[in-house]
DNA sequence: CCGGTGCCTGCAAAGGTTTGCAGCGAAGTT
DNA sequence: AACTTCGCTGCAAACCTTTGCAGGCACCGG
């Protein structure tokens, strides 16, 4: 069928060893030898079989992306940015989407554990002791989880959650509800562990409506219990809800930022161009691609890597948040300067 | 190190082959013993390694993904729909993403060569004889594309931009500016092809700007130079061009769509939620990722198949789009009703 | 001239699986 | 009773590489 080393070997007079070891040793042939193998392998357009390789090495060269929804444009960024990086080291990359079904997860991971050299697992669904488990199977990155001995890359939305809650405190907000994301996703326990927290030291009350699908319409259908709870502030899982959420405020008669403001997170590409333009916490989505690869990679040389990777991430204040009932900041511009604001 | 064939064997009492054909041919294997050694597998988490059933058997049961930017929003919606119809064929895809540059394209797809049935190549930069040439090394399928002899899935974007620009001129334009896409884009071409043409029969003026990167800085950028060419109308190449052109009118002072008409062409799940949302041409990007895959799974089976499938676009009429200074037609609600308006 | 050293190359096993072929026992045929 | 047929299983080669080991050769020092 294609080209082998065989072949190579043929056409250049030498043992099929010293063809192998032009690639993957050269120091150990001869300049001579190497020199007209390479051309012999040039003309025939010889490829090693990454495949047959593996077998022998154990090294496959490729590495498994699991997300749980490709559509999302929150993964689109982190996707683009693992797969470069992966291939600026020579590896190729497998992307699955679940669907947000932690089963599927599962299943994926292990169908893919004997095919690549590590999975990398972004924003899991499913839970610690499944993922322990797995990773004694095949090496495991994961992002946006913290599970002790388990490398990952984890960005800081709790820290996120909080510059949001008190902006919007700071705002004079003091009933804000929060949209929480889907069940088993551990950056949404982050972000309700924090932003009540955050809450309450603002003197604020904070209600929880969800769990809910990550996406818009996961915003758009929540819009009449937001205003049923009658909070001025909302806080969202991430951007899409959010922008899904304003669509359903319109509808329902209410204003963005006039009558609530709305803080996503995530900001992705979209938030810069709906109108209002979102108010929303950054996170470093390509970076955290790059260094989740980095890491798998990294992973073999030394012993079992365990290292938690923290990036920091950044409130984006654009014109989706506006001034709240309450007392506002004295930095507000508009607002009424009283004496013992929430403190930063 | 991890579970084989062997382990299974030995463990259920019979020789490798008899396990092998259990996977892979189970009507040849005694029911008894048959469940004996699924018992054995199952028990030992035995999965067979794919790797090594390639490279006897010269199946991957794996899928290459090209893409020119998987952060461009067209292509999210497809890749998903393509990794779901692999799966449910048991295939994994590897995705790979070559930054619009047509010698990573050629690269990527002999890399990919010996590990997959087949590549998908999508929106591809590279040119048709290139694109021949690698389909003599490896089973390939190019979706938005057309040339003899390779199986392809075309969305149909003459169609699409003709109806745009009859809506247009309709509409009463008489300028229209195309903004036409990257270099090497056979898309591009034809929306060209067909818009120039439409609007020759619609009597109005058509100017191409560009060729221009596929994104929204893109379309923001150029903004001056629709203005400067009188433009009341602009077709862009996509949505993404297309709402990054509508911030740049406005940020040079022009309305859309009271001075100037927008229409895109994709139908991006942004193109909703941009305000005014956007008039654009939808394309069935999912549609296209299924097709695509079953194309080139269906493509090993019989002799090489060379179908070519296209797929219906839609104009999709929004709020980027409004009256122009010229006659409108009939239909138009609030426009001037002219006799030997526009045929369809 | 001999032993030693070092560079290069060939040999063959190994990795996990599939598959054509042959063998075996039991059942069926004549 | 001998022979065929059939269903099932084992054997071993093959797929393409990598790699430890050993052999060949030239060159060096003594």
């Amino acid at each position: 069928m294609s080209v082998t080393i065989r072949d190579v070997a043929r056409a250049s007079g030498v043992h099929i060893s010293t063809v192998s070891r032009t690639f993957s040793a050269p120091h150990l042939v001869n300049p001579h030898t190497r020199s007209r193998v390479l051309a012999c392998a040039e003309e025939l357009g010889y490829r090693p079989n990454r495949a047959a390789r593996a077998l022998i090495t154990g090294r496959t060269y490729n590495i498994g992306l699991i997300v749980a929804d490709i559509a999302n444009p929150f993964f689109p960024p982190l996707i683009k940015a693992a797969e470069s990086q992966a291939r600026k080291h020579d590896h190729h990359i497998f992307v699955a989407d679940t669907n947000e079904d932690p089963a599927v997860e599962e299943e994926v991971v292990r169908a893919l554990a004997k095919q690549v050299d590590g999975v990398l697992i972004c924003s899991p669904r499913m839970n610690n002791a499944l993922i322990e488990q797995l990773s004694r199977e095949v090496p495991l990155v994961v992002v946006n989880r913290q599970i002790a001995g388990i490398p990952a890359v984890v960005m800081d939305v709790a820290q996120g959650a909080r510059l949001a809650v008190e902006h919007l405190t700071t705002l004079g907000h003091r009933t804000i509800a929060l949209l929480s994301g889907p069940r088993g996703s551990w950056t949404s326990r982050e972000i309700r562990r924090s932003a009540t927290a955050t809450a309450r030291a603002g003197h604020a009350e904070l209600t929880v409506v969800g769990p809910n699908p990550p996406t818009e319409l996961g915003g758009l259908t929540v819009a009449e219990d937001v205003l049923r709870a009658g909070a001025t502030a909302v806080l969202a899982y991430n951007d899409l809800m959010a922008i899904g959420l304003i669509e359903g405020l319109f509808s329902a008669g209410a204003r963005v930022p006039e009558d609530v403001s709305v803080v996503g997170i995530d900001d992705i590409m979209l938030s810069r161009l709906t109108r209002p333009k979102l108010t929303t916490v950054a996170t470093p989505t390509a970076a955290a691609g790059r260094a989740a690869v980095d890491m798998l990679l990294a992973h073999g040389d030394d012993r079992r890597s365990t290292a938690h990777l923290h990036l920091q991430t950044e409130l984006v204040i654009r014109d989706s948040t506006g001034n709240g009932p309450g007392p506002h900041s004295p930095a507000d511009p508009g607002g009424v300067n009283v004496p013992g604001g929430v403190a930063s």
